[in-house]
DNA sequence: ATGCCCAGAATGTCTGGA
């Protein structure tokens, strides 16, 4: 089985290169991150058509996830339970859905904007409420995984200069004590091998020529539980996928699972 | 070459992204 994570940055801008990249790559059950739309906007039947269901959670211009798989879609869970909201509003930042042997929880973890931002205080707020709420599947026996855009670095590694990242959200202590925190639940970092470089980046902005000199980020991250760890026979950056125009300023990350 | 922001809502110019 082969699975994927890709924040799309508008699943109606990206359409035309999703629906190629799920045929080309083979995908059968794809996590998707900032769709952009309301539910009701989400390309269900262009998804349809190519043989995918979609459990979505989207409510408008900002945010908004789904799962999408041609290997069944049920148990679907829409948002956190816990999820502690920004400025009173609840937003569309995980969907969970059993897919045929596999359980995957798409996140979109707030930015955080600045480290003195409310939106900080949110984010670390959220992590929590993200752990609390996948900790039974992540100590169960069934395969799990929370696949997404986490908008964290594990570690100084995964951004191309450390030195420009001094002060910023992403790469605070905090952020990655939320992350080994939700390691402390059971699930691990499935770390995808890079197809070029030394290191898997999985985003890269779209200025100056960000992809091109590769300056990027491994912000998007797999962590699965032992049995979902143990089922992985391959992971890679799909770095293809950001090239030309028309891309997301993200690439997949593929996962194969023997299961 | 992978190439010097993009998307959405709106129609001028913000917000958000990381």
């Amino acid at each position: 089985m082969r699975i994927a994570t890709w924040n799309v940055n508008s699943i109606t801008a990206r359409l035309p290169r999703l629906l190629a990249w799920l045929e080309s790559s083979g995908t059968d059950v794809l996590c998707v991150q900032e769709t952009k739309t309301t539910a009701e906007q989400f390309p269900t039947h262009e998804l349809r058509e190519l043989g995918y269901e979609s459990a979505v959670n989207a409510t408008g211009r900002w945010n908004g996830v789904a799962v999408v798989s041609r290997v069944g879609l049920e148990d679907i869970v829409r948002g956190l339970p816990g999820d502690p909201g920004y400025e009173g509003v609840e937003e569309p930042r995980a969907v969970s859905a059993t897919c045929g042997p596999v359980r995957v929880c798409s996140v979109y973890v707030p930015n955080g904007r600045e480290v003195d931002h409310p939106h900080y205080a949110y984010k670390l707020q959220w992590f929590e409420a993200l752990r609390a709420a996948v900790a039974d599947d992540a100590a169960g026996s069934r395969p799990f995984a929370v696949l997404g855009d986490y908008n964290v670095a594990p570690t100084d590694d995964d951004v191309f200069d450390r030195t420009l990242f001094e002060g910023s959200t992403h790469v605070t202590e905090p952020e990655r004590a939320a992350l080994a925190a939700l390691r402390g639940t059971g699930l691990s970092d499935v770390v995808p091998r890079p197809l070029k470089y030394d290191h898997p980046f999985t985003y890269w902005d779209y200025r100056q020529l960000g992809f091109p000199k590769n300056r990027g980020m491994r912000i998007d991250l797999v962590y699965g539980n032992a049995p979902f760890a143990k089922a992985v026979t391959d992971s890679y950056v799909d770095r293809e996928e950001r090239k030309g125009k028309g891309a997301s300023d993200h690439a997949p990350v593929v996962v194969d699972l023997d299961v």
